[in-house]
DNA sequence: CAGCATCCTCTTTGATACTG
DNA sequence: CAGTATCAAAGAGGATGCTG
């Protein structure tokens, strides 16, 4: 695997956090993690709608490797598998609740516009 | 050009800021634009490291389009370019410094790791 | 259900050369 | 200096089939 994408050696913590964060769906799998505390493969497939459940796969593996996530897995069948965040995943709340934030403001601020035009 | 990457009708707001600040150099630029205001191409290459002129090039004319920030050229020889963030885009900053501050824990925690080991 | 392996395609990105 | 254009290489990501 690559995964070493940014120079974090220069220091910006910007591209530290980028690092970490930067996958296409991650910050939104945290959020929903932030959400609900558990989720399993499959709700998070629906909730993601768009993505594939290969890069699902990709994605929550490479979370679990740094350690932002944990997996349980049920061995039952059919089997069940539940992700949650680690105590060190959870000191990314604020940077996930401010990404939310702003895209509340970002939806309203679309909506608005539409009525405009 | 393709741009959007996330279903935003969804309505996920997560998604929505990445749809905005997702580009492999966005959020760094941001965070050099937050810190010096103004801010010229050739600074910026610099501050960036690895990224290419064509990349940085990229990145900045997105940032534009969507109205992050602003672009003023001086038809000097040399040309100067300044680019600075809108009002609009300056509303990124709750989100630009968390992600900072997150990093630079990281980057202490990695420092910390490396003597232990 | 929750994945991994494979194949195949479309993008993204770096190198390089050129311009006002 | 601050870009743009072009090309080739690498990587990302979808579809599918297989497994416990």
């Amino acid at each position: 695997m690559k995964r070493q994408i940014y120079d974090c050696q220069a220091g910006c913590p910007v591209e530290s956090t980028l690092q970490i964060i930067s996958g296409k769906w991650k910050s939104v799998i945290l959020y929903h993690l932030l959400q609900d505390e558990v989720c399993h493969f499959g709700s998070l497939q629906r909730d993601l709608g768009h993505c594939s459940r290969r890069m699902l796969a990709l994605q929550l593996k490479e979370l679990e490797q740094d350690k932002i996530i944990t997996k349980t897995v049920f061995a039952a069948n059919p089997p069940k598998t539940e992700y949650r965040l680690t105590a060190w995943g959870q000191t990314l709340a604020p940077v996930i609740q401010a990404m939310a934030q702003w895209g509340e403001n970002y939806n309203q601020r679309q909506k608005h516009m539409n009525r405009v035009e």
